[in-house]
RNA sequence: GCCGGGAUGGUGGAAUUGGUCAGACACGGCCGACUUAAAAUCGGCUGCCCCCAACACAGGGCGUGAGGGUUCGAGUCCCUCUCCCGGCACCA
């Protein structure tokens, strides 16, 4: 053959083996009772994040999923049925945002961004199971978006209520809690305004509890998300304290999780969007100043009103609530130091021991009594004026002037005051959650219609399932006017109630496309069910995701929301797992000159460019080389090129081996002996060490190093080798071992360097094991140390006991004379590794 | 402030979990072979310092953010500190 022809021609080569993949439908796997279902294989279902089509694919995505791909590869050839599907998350707001400036409709600018995703995944060889494709700006999806919500409404998990919301000027839209960060819109940076809506929300935290207590069920999560979830669900243990307010006849109830603080309150607050304010208002004095108080505390953006360096502010009401361990009459004030949306509203104020009622004490001269001191401390110090809150949770504390519970450590003061409250119905001990219910309106046109009827005279109607999907909506203007642009559809807005059939109005508005990626990973195990959103048979038989791969930024709202329906779904009795993902894996994120990329910077990186220059393989392999997929790492062109350059000395090598040697005379591999054998050897410490760390984590890049030590000694080794038959022989096992390794991160090279050494199609090899037996070695290189330093090496028989070891170092010359006028304290051995010699003198 | 994760050559990162002078593999750099030449390719060297007129060899010392500790032995375990990254934060 031309040497032409033989040179590395990565696309031609790629090409060939695409087209197979697809012809031969290599990766489509049956669900049970279909034909060509396999039950006599364990699953595995490897997922990676859905992509939001918009553009074309970044480096982000090449290297999600050529993770995604080695591990479904990796499990493949260990003998499962790896089910490993692909989609697209494509309703949202950048698609929406564009058809505003551009008047290009989203669904064609989302459906032209789609076809260039699947396109170069295609051209990536990823090994995805097409016949399962989804997208979830589909009627065929979106409808059983619909149907869940359905369900979620019948079940009281999906219920309307008006609320102090917080709004994206920008957006135009309501958002979620979660998409609000350091108060402003986690998508366009515009600072949120607090807003009274009635909105449509899911019951997330009713699943609080559940949220928590289910971490157990996971494998492998990485301690960062976890602790991520946990802080965000905020779990608090304490008491609800009833303050009753005399003159009113009301009663205050409070949340708080220091009972045994309860002699320190000296005063009462109650947030400014406090439902009985107005009441409270109302007989004082004061009650202008309050109203112009809370008035002012309704325009303050959330951001602004939660900005820690700001100074205390309030109005006194005039009024008092009576503590309930003492009967003190304490003064209520107003503050926007309290929130509304956390506890009841309202709070019992310790100044001695909260930094926050601290600093309000202090600003209006409010007393402040301390009820808790370090056992350590002194009469003195006890009585002393407080600099600032005392804020300890040792148990070495102890409660003072706390009346009957005085000198008590505190969580007997604690335990104590509880039962006592208990007694007279006056507190219980209860729990308290940062977490909120999950707001899924969005006032956007882009995103999965509600499918719910307004009705004057029955309410809220749901649609009835046969008539789903309720579609959406062509409108002639998508512009967000603080109303969802659906409104404008008349016709499609005006419908008969379902129940009364009078004229009634759909409900506008459309759902955080966070609901559609919630339950994704589901449709694809049935994703051409026309009767439900998935079989049961289906989803009992594929989930839960054995291996979930994914952005660090989702740790929060993607995957607790998806947590959140995988356990809504088996209460409704649609699903038997609770978890849906039992291991994950957050990639880090690639950066390039060290900068996050942005089309502003102008840093990007397209990997088209680099599957066009150097091949997939090699952007492939790179992105799994550059670290640990956890971490991040800087785009370098350099080492796309070192990668390219590894591949090709494997396809040098693989041409090579099969010119000048013969196929099947793996026999000759038992008598190797000297080079040929040290080549048998470092192929099967590669394959022990790629299969090590593939299993360790999926430490990638340094399965990727071994496949390259072993190209790099077949190259040492190769022209000593040719003319013997054992040595040919460990050559062809060396380059076909190599390919078998690669093929998880070059799937194209690999299958075309096995098809030339061994014949036949690699990916229907099991993964190759290491034969201990040859790993195993009669001798093995001693090192004496002295004292801990290293003093000599010697070639010592496997499987020699101390004093033998130790006899041995006393033969060595270099030992004998560091050994010389010393006394021998100790003799450590590490079997077939070290002798450490302890001396003094 | 609280929680989590880090800090190893010029660079990305290794180190089989307390055991072979730490630095695999790769990038970058230097040198050589091939070539009229360049590119490509192949091969070699590449932590710092000392000893030496210089080269080579051999040798010695120091080195995993800083300091201390445990141990025969520490990048790995413990304590203190510094810095960096991520998350949360007026949540009672």
């Amino acid at each position: 053959m031309d040497d032409d022809e033989r040179r590395y021609e990565p696309r031609a080569l790629e090409q060939k083996w695409q087209r197979i993949w697809a012809e031969e439908r290599t990766w489509e796997v049956a669900n049970p009772g279909q034909p060509g279902h396999r039950s006599d294989k364990p699953k595995a279902y490897v997922l990676e994040m859905l992509p939001y089509p918009s553009g074309k694919p970044h480096v982000g995505h090449l290297k999600n999923y050529s993770i995604g791909d080695a591990i479904a590869h990796y499990r493949r050839r260990n003998g499962f049925e790896v089910i490993h599907p692909m989609g697209y998350d494509a309703f949202g707001l950048p698609a929406e945002n564009a058809a505003i400036r551009t008047g290009e409709h989203p669904r064609v600018s989302t459906e032209r961004s789609i076809a260039q995703f699947r396109e170069q995944f295609r051209a990536w060889g990823i090994s995805i199971d097409w016949t399962r494709e989804i997208s979830s700006h589909t009627p065929e999806y979106y409808r059983w978006t619909q149907w869940i919500f359905l369900k979620l409404f019948e079940a009281g998990l999906a219920y309307r209520r008006a609320a102090a919301v917080q709004w994206c000027p920008t957006d135009a839209t309501v958002l979620a809690n979660e998409q609000v960060v350091d108060g402003r819109c986690e998508r366009c940076g515009s600072l949120v305004e607090p807003r009274n809506l009635e909105q449509w929300f899911f019951k997330i935290t009713d699943y609080a509890d559940r949220l928590l207590a289910d971490f157990d069920l996971l494998e492998d999560w990485p301690d960062n998300v976890v602790t991520m979830q946990r802080n965000w669900i905020g779990r608090s243990e304490g008491a609800t304290v009833v303050f009753r307010c005399e003159q009113l006849e009301l009663d205050f109830p409070v949340f708080t999780t220091r009972p045994d603080t309860l002699f320190g309150a000296t005063f009462f607050v109650v947030a400014p969007e406090h439902p009985d304010l107005e009441r409270l208002a109302a007989g004082c004095a004061n009650s202008d100043a309050v109203r112009e108080y809370v008035a002012a505390a309704m325009r303050t953006s959330t951001g602004e009103r939660a900005a820690e360096s700001r100074d205390k502010t309030g109005v006194a009401l005039g009024q008092t609530v009576t503590n309930p361990v003492n009967g003190e009459q304490i003064p209520i004030y107003v503050a926007d130091y309290v929130l509304m949306e956390y506890g009841t509203g309202a709070i019992m104020a310790v100044p001695a021991h909260d930094e926050r009622d601290f600093e309000f004490a202090q600003r209006f001269g409010l007393p402040i009594r301390r009820v808790v001191a370090a056992a350590s401390e002194s009469e003195g110090q006890r009585e002393a004026p407080l600099e600032a809150a005392f804020v300890s949770h040792s148990e070495h504390d102890v409660a003072i002037n706390s009346g009957q519970f005085s000198g008590l450590p505190s969580p007997e003061a604690n335990r104590r005051i509880l039962d006592w409250l208990g007694e007279s119905g006056r507190g219980e001990r209860s729990v308290n959650y940062r977490l909120r219910d999950w707001l899924i309106s969005r006032q956007r046109y882009w995103g999965c219609p509600i499918p719910i009827v307004h009705c004057e005279r029955c309410g809220l109607v749901a649609v009835p399932e046969a008539e789903l999907p309720v579609p959406l909506p062509e409108v002639d203007d998508y512009k967000p006017k603080g109303k969802s642009p659906l409104a404008g559809a008349e016709q499609w807005v005006a419908v008969e109630c379902p129940s009364c059939g009078g004229a009634a109005r759909r409900d506008t508005d459309t759902m955080d496309t966070f609901v559609d990626s919630s339950w994704y990973f589901l449709r694809y195990l049935d994703a051409d069910n026309g009767e439900a959103p998935f079989s049961a048979e289906a989803a009992d038989h594929w989930m839960a995701v054995d291996q979930y791969i994914g952005g660090v930024e989702h740790a929060i709202l993607h995957l607790m929301y998806a947590r959140f329906f995988t356990k809504a779904l088996a209460d409704i009795g649609c699903l038997r797992v609770q978890e849906p993902f039992t291991n994950l894996l957050t990639q880090g994120m690639i950066t390039r000159d060290g900068a996050k990329m942005s089309k502003s910077v102008g840093n990007t990186v397209s990997p088209a460019t680099y599957v066009e220059r150097y091949g997939a393989d090699a952007a492939r392999t790179y992105v799994c080389f550059m670290g640990p997929p956890e971490r991040g790492g800087d785009w370098l062109d350099e080492g796309v090129e070192g990668v390219y350059r590894f591949l090709r000395r494997l396809w040098t090598l693989a041409v090579e081996v099969e010119q000048r040697t013969e196929r099947g005379d793996s026999a000759q591999l038992a008598g190797a002996a000297g080079p040929a054998r040290d080549l048998l050897i470092k192929t099967h410490w590669a394959i022990e060490k790629a299969t090590h760390d593939f299993d360790r984590g999926f430490q990638l890049n340094t399965v990727i190093a071994a496949t390259m030590e072993l190209v790099n000694a077949a190259y040492r080794c190769k022209n000593g080798l040719y003319d013997s038959p054992a040595g040919a022989a460990a050559l062809r096992f060396a380059t076909a071992t190599t390919a078998s390794l690669i093929f998880p991160f070059s799937p194209h090279l690999g299958s075309e360097v096995w098809e030339m050494i061994e014949g036949g199609r690699v990916w229907d090899q099991p993964w190759p094991r290491a034969d201990p037996e040859i790993l195993s070695v009669e001798r093995f290189e001693l090192v004496v140390q002295i004292n801990g330093k290293l003093r000599d090496r010697l070639s010592a028989p496997s499987g020699s006991d101390r004093d033998a070891l130790f006899e041995l170092a006393r033969a060595s010359p270099k030992i004998a004379e560091q050994l010389a006028d010393k006394e021998i304290v100790k003799v450590i051995a590490v079997p077939d590794k070290l002798l450490n010699i302890v001396v003094r003198g």
